[in-house]
RNA sequence: GCGGGGGUGUCCGAGUGGUCAAAGGAGGCAGGCUUAGGACCUGCUGGCGUAGGCCUGCGCGGGUUCGAACCCCGCCCCCCGCACCA
């Protein structure tokens, strides 16, 4: 029974179509369901990744269409953004790994490949490729509404015009200055993909503190600031070169390089003139806070690349001070040149000004010592600054000789003494970058600040809290993630919403300015609404007025004025409304953990920044990141898959099944081609076994076997059910496919007689448990079944509390248990059975053990009070003796029950042991191949003789074997 | 460093107080089918045990509880994110 996945697939992908299945258009009649998934980027294919969150979002519309939900599955593209653009210049370049990863792992063919220099060209060449691929694994999608970013799509980009004016006017975007990492030569600033060297790499902020030096400042540059209350000196590399400089009309010394950085940071500087930095050694300079006359030595470790490239020393909290003030020590022939008394350098002390637990005094001292570092130049400096720096910082507090911050920890008193500084006119800041940037382009990369930036200003506490309000209403999958989108709302701060360059829409007020990728995609599912109709209309962008979207998506105006004005019906024009706020608000939306401190987030605040409250997401849903055999997905470690690649290779229900039981919540799952080979058989198998049950021929008597299974099947519609509900796709899938099989399997092994009835009811149902997951394989089998229509839009299996059978399913587990037991003994005593004898425990066992079941629902049971209730009762009375020894047995094993077992087993009563057994008898005889011999426990007539009857307990017949 | 997630049997992975030697899958073993099979079907799969039991066990160490993989405290280790970028 061979077939061929494309086939089935490729027909029923057909009918689907044909039938217009997922096209869905607004019915008032009926609850809606819109979920969406991320527009992807496209400047490369839809990988693996994608298809595992997207079939997530399918699995989830395919339910909930068979829930009977008026399900709209969307999708669209985004093209906004750098990189397209940036692989287009590279194609152009010639560049010999750009071409390589086209070709070998994206599968461009070479006539394409050079029309890529265009990066339109390479965005349509992707999306046509992408929607091939969201086609070919089953996507239930709307494709009357789709669409792409950028200008390129002018109302789509009017859209976002009206989505920022809005913002604007409301206050939401603000304009401001930002730090970036910058390129002189691009004129851009250089993010980490555009980077050769310095990946992760940012700007740090740097306090520069103006120590005074004649008529002009030395700003020394640090990261700790309270350390000035322990300034001892200065150093100046002797061999750098210096300048001194107008610096916002201040006359500063600094390194030459730090001129011309601090010119890019929004500072007016003019040099003067140029210098080595020994000119300075051995003179003086005044510390702003006390007053006192210190010398500036020579320090060959400062680095003037290194933000002013000045560095005052506190030897008692800075290791590198400290130990540049021994060598200096060390070298009196050296300080001499320098004309410097080597006396003066003997009598700095440190001064101590941070009490931190663990060290004394002098921590910088101890740490030297204690790792017995050398001099200047041993690696081990950094270490050592990096734990005194963390140490102090954490646990570190002032000690008074730094005035109104005694007494508090370094951390929290921190910002207030830097503003303070400032105020003071002591201190100002500087960016620097602390480790090498390299741009694509081989120019070193400095911080450039931006002026005139505009930022969506996230930092709002107001809006802040609505973005938590808006979080704590959603229902988030899985839970845990609803405390990483609380942390990361906090978190975020003022986001550049507008870049000078890429694909997009422009901003509209400020020419020149195009609105970020990020933030172009926070409310396009609002888009998705309207888009069918536009189309529909060939409506035009500049029909679609600022107006005419605040009318759509907010109520406001009346359509009969708005008609007139931008030409579109007003009958239209109350269609999109209609449209809009039957969709809307989003129902599902589902991404990688990845995006939770970005794009979903913007995607909460934005939400609640421009719609009322009733269109804020209702759910929202996260999952981890996709590897591979193991391993991090990547083009340079030559694991990537595409997604086409993959259903090409396995078909798409092998696929979609295959990623659906990777993993589900906040793991990462795995992808491995024997997991999809294993699922594939599994597949075959499957269709095997309906086939066969098709096939099945006459009727069949039901038995007790037949309502065990209706019985647990239920069980099984219900958690595959609640767990689709709260998006656990992977205890779904493995409850659908494997539980419901071991089900079946089970009843063909126990089953005297396979009831054709049973077997279609429950496969029926089978069936449409697992046609989210597998669509098209559970078409044809639907199909195969008989069925009319699809099963797509079929109903989902009820759970029917009338067809759950707990007597059935305990009298079941009893036979489970009981074979357990028998095997357990013929395992043990090695013995070859050819005669096996079951007692059932007579009526009083029964009547006690049902009895203190029901009492130990309510207490914990005691011997004393259980046996006053039995007695009471003078059937049970008579067997008093035996009683009690059975209680005393009995009571520890229900007192250490779980309620839910105590409630099934009360619920199903007395068991009739006998008639069980001796219905399951040829069953048993089958499995163990020896004669089954079934008795009362208290058959005179019983064959016992190892006297094992008495033993007999309730659910746990006695055994003998021989 | 900060924040989030996590460490379970040969492997992957459920399980958050008793039904747990621990779902399910993979792998392994055995049997069936078969000329044969890496195909398919069925069963078994921690150790010990001549009667349904016992022992060990869920990152490490301690604690709470009649009872802990699950709760509390301390420790170790792994993964992910950290901004102008999709």
């Amino acid at each position: 029974m061979s077939f061929d996945w494309r086939e089935i697939e490729e027909k029923w992908r057909k009918e689907w179509e044909k039938a217009k299945i997922f096209e869905a258009d607004p019915d008032p009649k009926r609850e809606k369901c819109f979920v969406t998934f991320p527009y992807p980027y496209m400047n490369g294919p839809l990988h693996l990744g994608h298809g595992f969150t997207a079939t997530r979002v399918d699995v989830y519309a395919r339910y909930k269409r068979m829930r009977g939900f008026n399900t709209l599955f969307p999708w669209a593209w985004h093209w906004t953004g750098e990189p397209i653009l940036g692989a287009a210049l590279r194609v152009k370049s010639g560049d010999p790994e750009m071409i390589r990863a086209l070709k070998e792992i994206d599968g461009v063919p070479e006539e394409e490949l050079k029309k890529f220099v265009d990066p339109i060209y390479m965005a349509r060449y992707y999306t046509s490729e992408g929607r091939e691929a969201v086609r070919k694994i089953g996507f239930s999608v709307d494709w009357r509404r789709e669409f792409h970013t950028t200008s390129l799509e002018p109302t789509y980009s009017r859209f976002i015009e009206w989505q920022y004016e809005t913002l604007r006017r409301k206050g939401y975007v603000v304009r401001g200055t930002h730090p970036v990492v910058w390129c002189p030569n691009c004129r851009s600033p250089t993010g980490d993909h555009d980077r050769l060297e310095g990946e992760g790499v940012s700007a740090e902020e740097y306090v520069l503190l103006k120590f005074q030096f004649n008529d002009a400042y030395l700003p020394a540059a640090t990261f700790r600031p309270e350390t000035i209350y322990g300034v001892t000196n200065m150093f100046l590399n002797p061999d750098a070169d210096y300048v001194e400089a107008v610096v916002d009309g201040e006359k500063w010394i600094i390194s030459r390089e730090a001129a011309s950085k601090l010119s890019e940071q929004l500072k007016s500087v003019k040099v003067l003139r140029e210098f080595k930095g020994a000119e300075l050694i051995g003179e003086y300079f005044v510390d702003p806070i006390s007053k006192r006359r210190l010398p500036i030595l020579p320090g060959w470790f400062v680095d003037p690349e290194s933000a002013t490239g000045v560095v005052y020393s506190v030897p008692a909290h800075a290791p590198a001070d400290w130990i540049a003030l021994k060598d200096l020590i060390n070298k009196p022939d050296v300080l001499r040149k320098f004309g410097i008394d080597p006396e003066v350098v003997r009598g700095i002390k440190p001064i101590s000004l941070i009490e931190v637990e663990g060290y004394g005094d002098y921590p910088a001292v101890e740490i030297i010592e204690k790792m017995g570092i050398k001099d200047q130049f041993d690696p081990r400096v950094d270490e050592a600054t990096s734990t005194i720096y963390r140490k102090e910082f954490h646990t570190g507090v002032l000690k008074p000789i730094t005035g109104k911050y005694a007494g508090k920890r370094v951390q929290d008193v921190k910002s207030e003494l830097i503003e303070d500084f400032k105020q003071v006119g002591i201190a100002d800041i500087m960016y620097d970058l602390p480790e090498k940037v390299v741009c694509r382009c081989t120019t070193r990369c400095i911080v450039k600040v931006l002026s005139d930036q505009w930022f969506l200003k996230y930092s709002d506490p107001e809006w802040k809290e609505m973005a938590h309000e808006a979080v704590d209403e959603a229902r988030i999958y899985p839970e845990e993630a609803r405390a990483y989108f609380h942390d990361k709302i906090d978190w975020l701060h003022d986001w550049a919403c507008a870049r000078r360059t890429g694909l997009g829409t422009p901003l509209p007020w400020s020419p020149g300015w195009i609105v970020e990728t990020l933030s172009d995609s926070t409310i396009y599912m609002a888009f998705y609404t309207i888009i069918k109709l536009i189309r529909q209309h060939n409506i035009k962008a500049e029909q679609l007025t600022n107006e005419v979207f605040d009318y759509i998506f907010l109520g406001m105006g009346n359509p009969e004025d708005l008609a007139e004005e931008s030409g579109i019906a007003a009958g239209l024009l109350k269609e999109m409304r209609r449209e809009f706020t039957y969709w809307y608000p989003v129902d599902l939306r589902v991404s990688a953990k990845e995006l939770v401190p970005n794009h979903l987030s913007f995607f909460i605040f934005q939400h609640t920044a421009l719609f009322p409250r009733e269109f804020w997401p209702r759910a929202i849903g996260v999952n981890g990141m996709l590897s591979i055999e193991g391993k991090k997905m990547s083009k340079s470690k030559g694991n990537f898959l595409t997604l086409s690649n993959v259903v090409d290779n396995f078909g798409a229900d092998v696929t979609r099944l295959t990623l659906m039981l990777g993993a589900e919540g906040m793991d990462d799952p795995d992808w491995r081609v024997e997991n999809a080979k294993s699922i594939d058989s599994r597949l075959r198998a499957l269709y095997r076994l309906i086939g066969e049950i098709v096939s099945l021929q006459g009727d069949s008597e039901m038995q007790n076997i037949d309502r065990w299974l209706i019985s647990v099947i239920q069980g099984r519609i219900k958690s595959v059910t609640e767990a689709i509900e709260t998006l656990r796709t992977r205890t779904a899938a493995e409850v659908a496919l494997f539980e419901v099989w071991n089900d079946i399997r089970w009843y063909l092994r126990r089953a005297k007689k396979r009831n054709p009835n049973t077997l279609r009811e429950v496969a029926e149902m089978w069936i449409r448990l697992l046609a989210p997951f597998t669509p098209h394989l559970c078409e044809e089998l639907w199909h195969l079944m008989g069925n009319e229509g699809f099963v797509s839009t079929a109903e989902w299996p009820k759970y029917d509390e009338g067809k759950v059978d707990v007597k059935a399913e305990e009298s079941e587990s009893l036979i489970r248990n009981l074979m357990a037991d028998t095997a357990s003994i013929i395992g043990v005593t090695k013995m070859t059975p050819k005669k096996i004898c079951y007692y059932v425990a007579s009526g009083w066992k029964w009547r006690s053990y049902l009895e203190m079941i029901r009492e130990s629902l309510e207490t914990k049971i005691e011997m004393r009070t259980i046996m006053r209730e039995l007695m009471k009762d003078p059937e049970l009375r008579r067997e008093a003796k035996k009683i009690s020894v059975f209680v005393s047995k009995a009571l520890q094993e229900i007192n250490a029950m779980p309620t839910d077992q105590k409630k099934r087993r009360l619920k199903a009563g007395e068991l009739d042991e006998e008639a069980l057994l001796k219905e399951a008898k040829r069953f048993l005889e089958k499995e163990f191949k020896a004669e089954i011999l079934v008795y009362k426990e208290e058959d005179p007539l019983r064959y016992d003789p190892k006297n094992r009857a008495n033993l007999a307990k309730p659910y746990r017949p006695a055994i003998y074997i021989e």
